[in-house]
DNA sequence: GTGCAAAATTGCAGAGAATGCAAGAATATC
DNA sequence: GATATTCTTGCATTCTCTGCAATTTTGCAC
């Protein structure tokens, strides 16, 4: 999925276009007439498949429409954002989320109609948070690691780590959904990445305002 | 539903009985059997209703499970958190949140069979929170008040005052998560509204960390 | 308590969602 | 080209959810 298609198998690229031909019609269709106007049949014929390929491609009318999960950070981007030595522990986490949004498929069309639907239908963007469960764990991980790299007395109150890690990750994803809205808001303007380094700014004004002079 | 019972007339008494009936069979039966073993049907025969009423009595098995959205704060609370002068933003919003959640039925058993539940099926508990979206909608525009109260100049510049607001918001939201599932963690011990408390106390620490002396 | 209005319950019919299975078509491998 | 693997499809089936109309229950006035 998340290679380049040139070099891929006819296989491959087949189901490749069968996936994106059924996100399109469904995005298309549910822009057009309403999401419960919209059904399973429909987005099939229109998607050129039978409604039983539509379920092999994805496991519900919904999941068709919020797309892919963000794809984990590599090794060297974890690496480099444990061992930062300078910043906070939520300077670089921001840029660590960004390469992982932006990293999946630069699909400008799919994206921009994705973000307009989102935008339209809340309970669809969170399911799209919903489906960031495993994401945000692996996330949470990572700042864990940061943290004993930060300060090794750490490692020995796990319950204290434990409950740290989760709720600084659960605050950094709290931001991503601001500048998801934010970026979905003014529609032409910034990249979702920059966006998201400026909710990261934003936040650290936020927890430490300029104390009074 | 959230009056006491005793002085109600006896319809709605009735229809308290029966939502209580849906929800304890429906938290029964996944409980002991899974989620998706567990239909509609089954449900509504356990509680001794026909699978229609279910339908008049929630929007989905789901929504059967996952329990009531908090009340809105009342204006008494709101008018104390949006004066507060001394604390930050955050001081005050966690015993504002404790309030909301809190509030709502007082029906023990429900709450420990509910907690569990959300605790098994992350699903559902995302549910939930996705649920509260009018109730943090409502929540933001309090945090607006408090942050021209406590600014004037921001009144005048409402797009920073909507971002912020809405970031603030996500934050405290990503904390009430945070403490709902240490609560959930620690089975016996401290009240939702406690380990709120403690959840909002540990924010101000990450946020503040304290400056090398 | 009798009668009437409002509200709740129920059954039924029907559309849509989702899954398992087995047959057939396309692709990969050699 | 033969064979194995994978994809697609149709069919049957179960479950979710909604609208409608008939029936029953409750509230209220007399």
């Amino acid at each position: 999925m998340t290679l380049d298609h040139a070099r891929a198998g006819l296989r491959e690229r087949k189901r490749f276009a069968t996936a994106r031909a059924i996100e399109m019609a469904a995005l298309n269709l549910v822009a057009a007439k309403g999401l419960d106007k919209v059904t399973v049949d429909e987005i099939s014929h229109t998607a050129d498949v039978s409604p039983r390929t539509f379920f092999n491609y994805f496991a519900s009318k919904e999941s068709a429409l919020v797309g892919e999960t963000p794809e984990p950070p590599t090794a060297d981007a974890v690496a480099a954002y444990v061992n930062a030595s300078s910043g906070s522990v939520f300077d670089g986490l921001g840029a660590l989320l960004a390469a992982a949004v932006e990293g999946r498929s630069n699909d400008t069309e799919l994206m921009l109609k994705r973000r307009s639907l989102l935008k339209d239908y809340p309970q669809l963007f969170a399911m799209r948070m919903a489906a960031m469960r495993e994401f945000e764990d692996r996330v949470r991980e990572i700042v864990a690691l940061r943290l004993v790299a930060d300060d090794p007395a750490l490692a020995a109150d796990s319950g204290l780590l434990l409950s740290r890690s989760r709720l600084i990750t659960n605050v950094a994803f709290a931001t991503m959904k601001h500048a998801w809205v934010c970026w979905a808001d003014n529609e032409g303007g910034t990249s979702l990445g920059d966006r998201l380094k400026d909710s990261f700014d934003e936040l650290g004004h936020i927890l430490r305002p300029v104390p009074a002079v």
